[in-house]
DNA sequence: AGCACGCCGACT
DNA sequence: GTCGGCGTGCTC
């Protein structure tokens, strides 16, 4: 039999299918993920098909071994990653390796092993093989080589495996009862451990066998007095295999009942449980304001699903993934769970796949990656947050989590349930086309209010304190809440202290020497970083370019919002949550507990505080600064600020206490933010269509986005405009072309970026003309070029 | 990707 | 003569 490889090279010219022949004791599959020969290496590979015969003219070679004991990856997922790859742009090898935990990856090595007495007494080996790729100096090059040509060592090239199951020793008994009651009696008294052991057999006989550690806690002894009873023949010790437990530190969730579902929720509900029994591949669009019950109905659905004996996924985005989500998910389906999101180890995310793969879990919840999850017989597949940007991958493969979503319900002939309270104006638009099923939840559940929303024009209003950040208006009202001892959440979407040092004498800003971006100042840290890179220096006390002391620090971050806050409210107990406070693991978790316990007064954050959090104990949420992303020359910056306005506004007034939220803007007449103080999302998405179909953008016209990046600032430029004129040449006069222009941020990492959009209706030829100038990129990779083609970009900056 | 092969100029 | 630079083509 003949095994159709992907081989691990992500290159044009390796990105299609090598055979094999599979060696007759050896069991490959579809999906199996192998070891082969590739010229004179080893590499790893994945089998995406299997045949009797080949084309192949010369001799084929046999696999070398099959890595996992099951295939990792499910024939459905095989399939996936060939539709990916004419869709997305992206080698096959790379969404199959993107479908799989990290650890799966091959580690490389390409090591030199002495054959001869003589070689293996040099002192360079001492031992060992020696790792070529780690050789640096030129002494020891030449003698490798002088040993290879007088054939006292060769080359060998080593593939290795990195995702490793975990294992404790586990002990069982060797004997019966009676015996050890007999061993006890005449083992000496003053044999204290081997005595305390004893007993706890005695009396804990039905409990073996052990794990180490547990045996080790429960009687107090250390793995010493083990293994020398494994020795006497006591106890036999075996590795078993354990699952590393990400949600080890989380309480044992108490079984909750199923909630009764509203008659909104209720007929919401009940299209979505048909298309479940009916097994219907049918996308809804579950738009409902924040407080709307939204969660429930994802839950009910997913019981429904579980009844009909099948399984479910549930897409969150990343930031939403917090401990309170899984939580609530866990405490309504228990064990049957698992959880993916990029807190995880490596060997925690490994696991929890592992418990996927093995069928031993029936629902799934994790971020956009998890769409990926190896879960057989899908039921239902939710996408929570349907508009958030984070469902698409922003670097190769540049997936969409919805589009492979789509795709996933088809296969499985299963409902998705797309949710938002600001759905994407695509999924609102495709929904109004009849596309999706619309069903909307209009009532906030006990049929509370939404929270007075209150707009302060930055442009005519009184400063509290001597900086131009917080109103009196805002100010005022979070005394308020502290003195009823009620909670507020601050928004701010911009980290550090102050996002630019200005030199007032000679005008000079300090920019990073590698991107095209003003440094930040964080005092805490003492440094000015550069937020896209990472680059940073010390803070200047004097301005480097002319070393005048009259240097000034403009704009605010959530740093300067909490040294305020510390000045105006005395007493005020601030945790700040950004990029900078979370960075630790499992800091995201410690930070909302302690909020959560009222440990403090006032969260203030970026937008990762914006979703999912639930706190009844918070009445007041107020927005810094609206506009920071409103005027990023990107098509849909007013969609993203009215999305974030509208969800943090949702943080406010969760529970019986009325919530109030308070938005500072300097544009209080501009349409997003004026319909995010109403929440009315249906009008925000009328307006927004009218702009759009002005300014011919998404969802009227289909984009693709082309980058090309190069140290050389003309370089890129020149080859820009080759590809415009190729495109010119091929497209329709309809289809509009804009640029090349250098991107909003022209250099980032030392690399200059122009781009082109392309914006279309109808392109057939579309397609095979981007595979063209992907091919093409190949080519001028070597004078330092890259080209990035992103299709549907979700940022075109 | 990374290795071999082949062609060319430079140097013991 | 032979060593090492880079361009080209191939890997089942």
């Amino acid at each position: 039999m003949i095994a159709q490889v992907i081989i691990d090279i992500a290159a044009k010219q390796t990105d299609r299918i090598f055979e094999y022949h599979i060696p007759d004791n050896s069991d490959v599959e579809i999906g199996s993920r192998v070891f082969a020969p590739f010229g004179k290496r080893k590499l790893q590979g994945f089998v995406v098909g299997i045949s009797e015969t080949s084309q192949y003219q010369g001799k084929l070679k046999d696999l070398l071994e099959v890595v996992d004991e099951m295939p990792p990856l499910t024939s459905e997922l095989v399939e996936l990653s060939e539709n990916m790859a004419q869709k997305i742009f992206a080698y096959r090898i790379s969404i199959l390796q993107a479908m799989l935990p990290r650890v799966m990856r091959a580690n490389y090595r390409k090591v030199l092993t002495p054959l001869t007495e003589k070689a293996k007494k040099m002192p360079l080996f001492q031992g060992d093989p020696v790792d070529l790729n780690k050789l640096t100096d030129p002494e020891e090059i030449a003698i490798v080589k002088e040993l290879i040509k007088t054939q006292d060592a060769k080359i060998e090239y080593l593939v290795e495996n990195k995702a490793k199951n975990k294992t404790e020793n586990s002990f069982s008994l060797s004997h019966n009862l009676d015996t050890y009651l007999e061993i006890n009696k005449k083992v000496r008294a003053n044999a204290v451990n081997q005595k305390k052991l004893l007993n706890f057999i005695v009396e804990n006989f039905d409990e073996f066998p052990i794990l180490q550690a547990k045996l080790e806690q429960e009687i107090g002894v250390s793995s010493g007095v083990l293994n020398s009873a494994v020795k006497k023949g006591w106890l036999n010790k075996k590795a078993v295999e354990v699952y590393r437990n990400p949600l080890a530190g989380y309480d044992a969730p108490e079984q909750k009942k199923n909630i009764i579902l509203n008659s909104e929720q209720e007929a919401a509900f009940n299209q979505i449980k048909t298309s479940i029994e009916s097994q219907k591949a049918e996308t809804y669009l579950l738009e409902g304001v924040t407080g709307s019950g939204k969660t429930e109905v994802y839950l009910h659905s997913i019981s429904a699903a579980l009844k009909k004996g099948r399984n479910a996924l549930m897409l969150v985005p990343e930031i939403s993934l917090t401990p309170q989500m899984v939580k609530q998910v866990k405490a309504r389906f228990g064990e049957s769970v698992a959880v993916l999101h990029s807190g995880l180890s490596e060997g925690e995310l490994y696991d929890e796949w592992c418990r996927i793969r093995r069928s031993e879990v029936k629902v799934v919840v994790g971020a956009r990656s998890a769409v990926f999850a190896p879960l057989k017989n899908i039921g239902v597949i939710i996408i929570d947050e349907e508009h958030e940007s984070s469902y698409k991958q922003d670097t190769n493969p540049r997936y969409h989590a919805r589009d492979v979503a789509i795709w996933r319900s088809k296969y499985n002939h299963c409902p998705l349930v797309l949710g938002s309270a600001t759905p994407s104006l695509g999924s609102r638009a495709r929904a109004q086309k009849g596309v999706y099923t619309l069903l909307r939840l209009t009532k906030r559940v006990n049929n509370k209010n939404l929270p007075q929303v209150n707009l302060i024009d930055l442009k005519h209003v009184e400063f509290a304190g001597g900086q131009f950040d917080l109103s009196v208006e805002l100010t005022q009202a979070i005394k308020d809440r502290l003195e009823r001892k009620e909670q507020v959440i601050l928004m701010l979407n911009r980290r550090g202290f102050a996002n630019f040092m200005l030199c007032r004498e000679c005008g000079y800003v300090m920019k990073c020497p590698n991107c095209d971006l003003s440094l930040t100042m964080h005092k805490d840290t003492g440094k000015m970083q550069c937020h896209y890179c990472g680059y940073s220096q010390p803070i200047p006390s004097r301005c480097p370019n002319c070393q005048s002391s009259k240097i000034r620090f403009l704009g605010i971050g959530t740093q300067k919002v909490q040294e305020e806050l510390e000045e105006l409210l005395p007493g005020a107990r601030v945790l700040r949550m950004d990029v900078d406070t979370t960075r630790r693991k499992g800091s995201y978790k410690r930070i909302l507990e302690a909020f959560g316990n009222h440990e403090a007064d006032i969260l203030l954050g970026t937008q990762m505080i914006a979703k999912g959090l639930d706190f009844p104990n918070v009445t007041l949420v107020g927005v810094i600064n609206a506009d920071t992303g409103l005027w990023l020359p990107d098509y849909n910056a007013s969609e993203r600020t009215f999305e974030l306005l509208t969800q943090v506004a949702g943080r406010a007034g969760r529970a019986e206490k009325k919530g109030e939220v308070i938005i500072q803007t300097y544009n209080p007449e501009h349409y997003a933010i004026q319909l995010a103080q109403t929440q009315d999302y249906e009008r925000f998405y009328g307006v927004e269509m009218n702009v759009r179909h002005a300014g011919n953008y998404p969802p009227y016209f289909y984009t693709v986005l082309i980058s090309i990046a190069s140290k050389n600032e003309q370089n890129a430029a020149r080859e820009a405009f080759r590809i415009k004129r190729e495109l010119q040449s091929k497209l329709h006069a309809e289809t509009i072309i804009l640029g090349p222009t250098p991107s909003a941020i022209s250099r980032l990492k030392n690399q200059y970026y122009y781009q082109i959009l392309v914006k279309y209706k109808k392109e057939k030829n579309l397609n095979t003309l981007l595979h063209h100038i992907q091919d093409s990129a190949q080519e001028v990779k070597k004078y330092g070029l890259n080209v990035y083609i992103d299709n549907e970009p979700e940022r075109i900056m």
